[in-house]
DNA sequence: GTCAAGATTTTTGTATACAAGAGCCATGGT
DNA sequence: ACCATGGCTCTTGTATACAAAAATCTTGAC
């Protein structure tokens, strides 16, 4: 489909990010990259300028690309502006879905459902983005929609980890099936209240992010 | 200070695209581009590619890069996620802020207040940056500042329209000062309602902004 | 044995070369 | 006179070449 390969290339490195297959902190040397992909150097450095610009790779002068490693201070305030975008989103949404975003919600969360019955995280992951991107179509604002859909994707890795917390995958269910309601029922501040407070790492939450994070950190390795 | 090349030009050809230098639809091309800054057309399609990521160009295959030239339905939507943000700034502000925040909140203000009377919009205009800056500096969230800024940054040329209305700035000082006082006395939600209000292009605002786009691109010779 | 300074190697940053697609112009046919 | 087709040119996309800086290794001194 892309005629450019630094799109493609562009999508498979930050891919290659948000699924952990490079980690925060790697070195991304060009060369080898370009062996890997089969390409030259240039493409691939095209595509690293585009990932600096996102944020997800920092390049230092003369010293090349490593994945950015945010503090987990840094983590929890994307969340929160997040949960800002998304709680704007339900909003929106709840004023504005049309008959079609309604349907896409409903199946959305079915399949939640499915997952939860099924107990397979993974599961959950994967039909919970659909959730979310369902909500952010039936806000009806295309830049919200890219704003979100952006730092929803950033915020994957930190999303699978908040996962694996115990009974996290029923709470979010359930707040799941009230956020529904708001938003079906045109009920804007309660859209935004629920959304916000679903995607907040907020108390516990909290805690349990920032564990995770430095598990992460110790098993790769680079932290005592 | 900056080691790097591409650097200097993304920044450069930024400026140039939120100065108006280079007008939405232009197309940039890069041969032209690198005589222009004496390089070589490599940095030149790398400074290319971190703006096309952040949304300020796309680059088309084959077929070059182009400014971004975004419907006014689009230019609303940023307006209103802008809102959002800023409000959410202005909460957190309120909140979190400390002596050296309120310190140049107020410094800010008082060169707006200068500004109004000297009746320039340009100096204004550059005040207000500074305002809305310090805003985000005291919310004390460094992802939410950074988001704000590039937000801010992109809408710089439409904000630049709006000033023109007549009596925009003695209205959005006014705005200012509640929005001060707000984040002062450590009011969360007049903070909020306050930024979110005066950011957002509501009413007749949105009237003079569409008829401010379509001035400008009569003006540029790309409609009737 | 350890540390430092110099040399070597590796890697980045930029320029240039080349291939291929898009756009444009001219020529010819209807 | 107008449209279509073919070739020419211009521009982009990718590879490669080369320079300079950083990292690494080696050697020598203490």
């Amino acid at each position: 489909m892309s005629e450019n390969i630094f799109y493609k290339l562009r999508d498979d490195i930050e891919n290659g990010i948000v699924t952990g297959e490079f980690e925060p902190g790697e070195r991304l040397d060009e060369t080898q990259l370009a062996m890997r992909f089969g390409v030259s150097r240039t493409p691939i450095r095209e595509a690293l300028m585009q990932l600096s610009a996102i944020g997800l790779v920092e390049i230092r002068p003369r010293r090349g690309a490593v994945v950015v490693d945010p503090a987990p201070q840094r983590v929890y305030e994307m969340f929160e502006v997040m949960a800002e975008l998304e709680g704007m989103a339900g909003a929106l949404a709840a004023r504005r879905h049309t008959e079609e975003d309604s349907a896409a919600l409903l199946a959305a969360h079915e399949k939640c459902r499915e997952a939860v019955l099924s107990e397979e995280t993974d599961r959950y992951y994967y039909e919970n983005e659909i959730f979310h991107r369902a909500i952010y179509t039936a806000s009806h604002s295309g830049f919200l929609e890219e704003q979100c859909t952006t730092l929803h994707r950033r915020l994957r890795p930190y999303r699978r980890l908040q996962l694996r917390v115990r009974n996290r995958m029923k709470v979010s269910f359930r707040e799941h099936g009230e956020i529904v309601e708001a938003i079906l029922s045109g009920n804007t501040d309660g859209a935004r209240e629920g959304l916000r407070s679903h995607v907040a790492v907020q108390g516990d939450r909290f805690g349990d992010l920032v564990a995770n994070l430095s598990n992460r950190e110790r098993r790769s390795g680079r932290l005592g």
